[in-house]
DNA sequence: TATTAATCGAGACGGTACGTCAAGTCTTCTA
DNA sequence: TAGAAGACTTGACGTACCGTCTCGATTAATA
């Protein structure tokens, strides 16, 4: 059943591949999107420019191929059995993917990329939706579970969650360490205890 | 007194003056920082390409002169006599230089063009800081009053009142409505009472 | 006698064969010798490209290969009995061979094909030079039976007959038509007769 | 008077004109025309290929341009009272311009773009007509004179004139020497007096 | 009938040159 | 001096072919 239907002709190289995407990502993180210039990915990976181009018809399509592995991985919706446990589990999860080596200049540029390009706009939103849309899963398991009001308003305490690791990230630069999770969790969460008190 | 020191030969016409930064912010919003082409904001702003240069030297000087005052409008430190409505005022304000016609597509591109260039970063950042500032103020105000416990974590309360508009601003798209700023307000201030109570 | 000895493995394809030479000279035809893509030709002669390599090595090779059956046709040394007719014979098939339908553009194009490539220019003189020989043969002939001048010089004589036929085809672009073989020997063979008188 | 009006901007480099004619012409005689890259050109020229694109959009122009001054070099109708020295004159500037240092490679090359490009070729076509009408010319005025048959067909013996030199420059190589062209006047002018003996 | 040896298609690979575009500098004339 | 106009160098873009290379699938003659 896994007849592995070999395409006839040459296959293409997986060092390649690798080479390409990371020193598309060096790029990326050092000089930002205008430094991302073909000519020079192909230098580094070692390859000719025509192999990156078979693999990535244009810019935008190299970039995003590269950022994708970065961006999406780390993703899972816990279920420990308690709204702040998952959350914290959630916000560590997305600090991970936030704060590894690279990434940190990956999303801002990706973001500005973007604007440029709506194809690209697109499939950059939706690898953040996913994140978004766990945490509301998360969130209403908890309200089904009586930990919150089942009335709250659970997308904008996503946003609420989620806000405070990208306004860093983007706007302030301000540290992101360890701890964050539980204390953005500690901040957000009683808060609806009260309303029921 | 001001004796206007005119210095010699032809002054610069401030026509050019306008004219090259709104080219520039048009084009920004467009098409992103790669459409800022020096000719064609020259051809736009019906100017030869020496006299951009001689304003702006090089291409992100001429990006971030245009952006400056587009993000640095809008801001005074509100004084209302109650924190709530003063956090109100000031996300309303941000609310506003966000949403301007052309900001929606600034910001990022000023947050990417910064991961290239220290200087544009270290620039960049000076103008949200002083957002950010105004709101820790606010809040510091309100904790004297004992509105807030004193022992509040002023600076990540800021980041989760400020987070959530650029969030929405810039990753998920969702929309930033009129009545966002009362919503974030509600949803946070109540919160820190409880731990007085 | 006719051994055959077939080698083993697959034969060559003679479909193969015929289409890459027609394909290359069409090309040849319309786009001159730049036009002459190994890609183009493999495509039209609806082959893999590694298909022409395997029967010429290079680009002169395959031009020079297609052309050859077109240039060399057409010549035998002819033996009327009269330098008159014998002549007129010659030029009538040089005529034919140089005005064949794809033959107006060969030759030019292999001419310069020869500035470039000595081999090239060797090969394709030698194609040419077999005319020029037979000419000489036939006006030596006519001087042994006493009809030219046996000091003539021969070569000039042959230069002169075949001379205004290229300079046509290659130069000036005038229309060779069907009588001109006896135009040009009826204006160079008398003249030697005179000298006689 | 000689107003000179000047266009605005800063004028092109004649110094840039002149590199650029040169090392097309020594690419071309070196390598044919497909030894004529842009890119060699301006590398040769000390120049930017964009300066070479701003002069000549295209290979053929700038082929094109850079024979013009080749070809038509040395050309003048003389008249010096008697047919056969006016066309040896001819034929001596002929063969001077035919045998210049590059352009035995220059013509064939010239002739094959033409084959590819029509407009190339009808302006190469233009050159080479000059030389044949003012040889048409001196022999009209021969007739007038009474040296040569009123009736003769000038075409067809300024063809037979100049074809010698071409074949054996494009066609057979074979030497092209000073006497040449008093050889082939001698053979072919006399031949028409015995018409009116 | 299986093996063997070549051909054929497809297509990836490292390259070279193309023609275009924009950046930033320089030169000239005019206001 | 500023400004307009435009030539200039530099360098990346994306495309098109080059000639070489791996592959799997044919295709015959031979063992």
């Amino acid at each position: 059943m896994s007849k592995e239907k070999r395409k006839p002709g040459r296959p293409r190289s997986v060092e390649a591949d690798n080479a390409i995407v990371e020193a598309t990502l060096d790029l990326l993180d050092q000089g930002g999107v205008e430094a991302v210039k073909i000519e020079e990915v192909a230098r580094r990976a070692g390859v000719a420019r025509t192999t990156v181009y078979r693999r990535f018809p244009s810019r935008s399509d190299l970039v995003l191929g590269a950022c994708e592995d970065v961006v999406s991985r780390y993703l899972s919706v816990p279920d420990t059995g308690a709204v702040r446990s998952d959350v914290v589990e959630l916000l560590t999860t997305l600090i991970h993917a936030l704060t590894r080596t690279r990434a940190r200049h990956v999303l801002p540029n990706l973001l500005a990329l973007g604007t440029a390009d709506p194809k690209l706009e697109a499939a950059t939103r939706v690898v953040w939706e996913r994140r978004r849309d766990a945490m509301v899963e998360v969130l209403r398991r908890g309200a089904r579970r009586g930990e919150l009001p089942a009335d709250a308003d659970f997308g904008l305490l996503a946003d609420l969650l989620h806000g405070p690791l990208y306004y860093r990230l983007l706007v302030s630069g301000a540290p992101i360490g360890r701890g964050l999770a539980e204390e953005i969790a500690d901040a957000m969460l009683p808060v609806r205890r009260p309303a029921g008190a």
